[in-house]
RNA sequence: GCGCCCAUAGCUCAACCGGAUAGAGCAACGGCCUUCUAAGCCGUAGGUUGCAGGUUCGAUUCCUGCUGGGCGCGCCA
């Protein structure tokens, strides 16, 4: 729609650079929605941006602009208003006009090509695989997930990869506290209380059993020679202690051991992701890293640029030269390499795979990594401007009043497939993307599970269902539909009618905003006021009329408006249902 | 102390990358089912956009400072 009035008003300019006045025509013209109706249907400001370069009052630029205006066939009238507008009054063709691109464009209304078939790496979610995905991983799984969605409509490739941290010493951590639930499952009694920094979660146990099926009793051995957690005074020391027995006593035994957990849990994760609707192109092994040598490698290239120096017997990354507040260490004095080291050769991978244009999804409390990492790429002589890092704030728990703590190690958390089961995978998908991703989100669970009827994605699901229910009721009443064709529009002349036909013409402009600003709660919000509008239209109009041509006209109207419903909420992972 | 993010109606949040009189939902109050799904609609009420400056024809939006909150600041991951 916006459209029409550009090129109007883009030719007029040009006849004003002709005429000297101006002296070109800037590359983009912007065209407003005035929140008043008095005020037009669209508006430009371009007359005050252009005044002070044409020398003139704004308003004066105004009038001559539109004296140069071409006649249109969607433009009724324009006028000058306030310091400078230029308010522009749409026929209702203009309106009706978009009914006939929904039927040419179906699935792809709303679509671009702005996104030029360039490949996008899109990494989120990448939690640790220690335990099952709680309700806080949700939100990446679910921002991430529609982001990918909305990219790809915009004309993107995108690659969306996690990137499992298969490796280090949590990794090492889980093993042990398998190997003690192993233990208890055998019936052999710790000799010591279970430790406070051992993973603790009821999800260990069946992983427990599951070993002790597989591997019998030939692990209880071992148990002899556990060390005496009680004479450390630091619990991460005894872990250490722990770890370092059970690597010793077991031998080859242990990877067995430290795989039972990961696989499981791995294999949950993608269980759970892939039943909430979020695919992966990629599962990227830091373990891999490590075995193919990636990290040394990616460690050799910064300290021969010379990057590097050694300090205290660690290795450290001058990256205070690019702007973080400290150095920061890549192999410490142990030899071991920090997590830091993989990520920095993670990243050079993308872009030895080939990949120029990265997006990381993190959750808020990683922003202190975002300058060594940009100091990392800048520092090897990568293109640190191609990667673009999203934080996503956290998302809190609540059970009515009290805030439920989130400790992986402890154990007590809501899973995100325990969410998922009483709230359901649509109002989980929609209720995670309806606020933006520098927002706290508040997520009550009693008001989730009570409310769960009243949440807004039955709202939206339910004016499309309505959509679906006039065509099964016109069919009944024996009412002929508009088929394939799309049929005279020209009935379409009251004003809710209009202001339909121009919600729908937005669509395309809002999967636009929502992809450059990496925001999918604007198609949230969009897809409510959509629904709103619909149902408002619905019961102010009587749609299965017996006039047939008025008929087929406000059944294609609708017909349109429930598409791109369905098209929205596909952009979002939730399911557009016929009938509810 | 330093750094990142946030502050908008009683509550939870929007506001089209600077536009004209800042909008929804929930909560409160009052209406609408003998006709297409009441999981719906209509109406009333609710604001000095945290504070103080600056840039601009024009600021919730951009800049500076302050106040308040979240998070981070390890040879943890």
């Amino acid at each position: 729609m916006k459209a029409f009035v550009t090129s109007a008003l883009s030719a007029a300019l040009q006849q004003l650079v002709e005429s000297g006045t101006l002296s070109q025509v800037p590359a983009s013209l912007e065209l407003d929605r005035p929140k008043q109706a008095s005020h037009g249907d669209l508006a430009s400001n371009v007359a005050l941006l252009l005044a002070k370069e044409a020398r003139c009052k704004p308003r004066e630029l105004a009038e001559r602009i539109v004296a140069a205006l071409p006649e249109s066939s969607h433009i009724a009238r324009c006028e000058v208003a306030g310091p400078g507008f230029i308010n522009f009054f749409l026929r209702p063709e203009a309106f009706q006009e978009v009914v006939r691109r929904v039927y040419a464009e179906g699935e792809r209304f709303g679509a671009h090509d702005f996104g030029q078939g360039e490949t996008l790496h899109l990494e989120f979610v990448s939690a640790n695989p220690t335990g099952p995905l709680h309700v806080g991983h949700g939100r990446g799984a679910a921002y991430g997930a529609s982001l990918a969605n909305i990219l790809r409509f915009c004309g993107y490739r995108v690659f969306c990869e996690y990137y499992v941290n298969d490796a280090g010493r949590q990794m090492d951590i889980l093993a042990a506290s398998v190997y003690l639930r192993y233990l208890e499952s055998a019936g052999h009694p710790l000799p010591w209380p279970y430790p406070s920094n051992a993973y603790r979660g009821d999800y260990l146990l069946p992983i427990a059993e599951a070993l002790r099926r597989e591997l019998g009793d030939r692990l209880l051995p071992a148990a002899a020679h556990l060390p005496d957690l009680g004479r450390f005074a630091d619990p991460d020391e005894a872990m250490d202690a722990l770890i370092q027995q059970l690597k010793t006593d077991l031998g080859a035994d242990y990877a067995p051991l430290h795989r039972a957990g990961l696989e499981t849990i791995l294999a949950d994760i993608r269980a759970d992701l892939a039943e909430f609707g979020v695919h992966y192109d990629g599962w990227y092994s830091e373990r891999s890293l490590m075995d193919s040598g990636a990290i040394t490698r990616a460690v050799e290239a910064l300290t021969a640029a010379g990057h590097t120096y050694v300090r205290d017997g660690a290795l450290w990354f001058r990256s205070t030269a690019y702007g973080d507040d400290k150095d920061r260490v890549l192999r410490r004095d142990n030899g071991a390499y920090t997590y830091f080291a993989s990520d920095v050769a993670y990243h050079a991978d993308k872009f030895a795979r080939g990949f120029h244009r990265l997006v990381d999804m993190w959750g808020a409390d990683h922003h202190g990594y975002v300058a060594r990492v940009r100091a990392s790429l800048q520092a090897m002589g990568l293109d640190e401007a191609a990667l673009e890092i999203l934080l996503v704030q956290f998302a809190i728990l609540y059970r009515g009043e009290e805030k439920v703590s989130m400790s992986t190690r402890a154990g007590e958390f809501v899973t995100l497939r325990q969410l998922r089961a009483e709230v359901g995978n649509d109002a989980a998908r929609f209720f995670y993307v309806l606020r933006r991703a520098d927002q706290h989100l508040d997520f009550d669970l009693e008001l989730a599970k009570q409310r769960s009827e009243e949440n807004p994605v039955y709202y939206i699901q339910y004016a499309h269902a309505r959509v679906y229910s006039l065509f099964r009721q016109a069919e009944e009443q024996g009412l002929s539909t508009p088929q394939e064709q799309v049929p005279e529009l020209a009935p379409l002349q009251d004003a809710r009618e209009l202001a339909l036909a121009d919600l729908l013409w937005r669509f395309p402009e809002v999967v636009g905003i929502s992809a450059r600003a990496r925001e999918p709660h604007q198609i949230a919000f969009y897809l409510k006021e959509l629904a709103a509008a619909f149902h408002t239209y619905y019961n102010a109009t009587r749609i299965l009329v017996e006039e047939s041509a008025i008929r087929h006209a406000r059944l294609a109207l609708v017909r349109a408006v429930a598409r791109t419903i369905a098209n929205g909420l596909t952009l979002l992972g939730v399911s557009a249902p016929e009938r509810m």
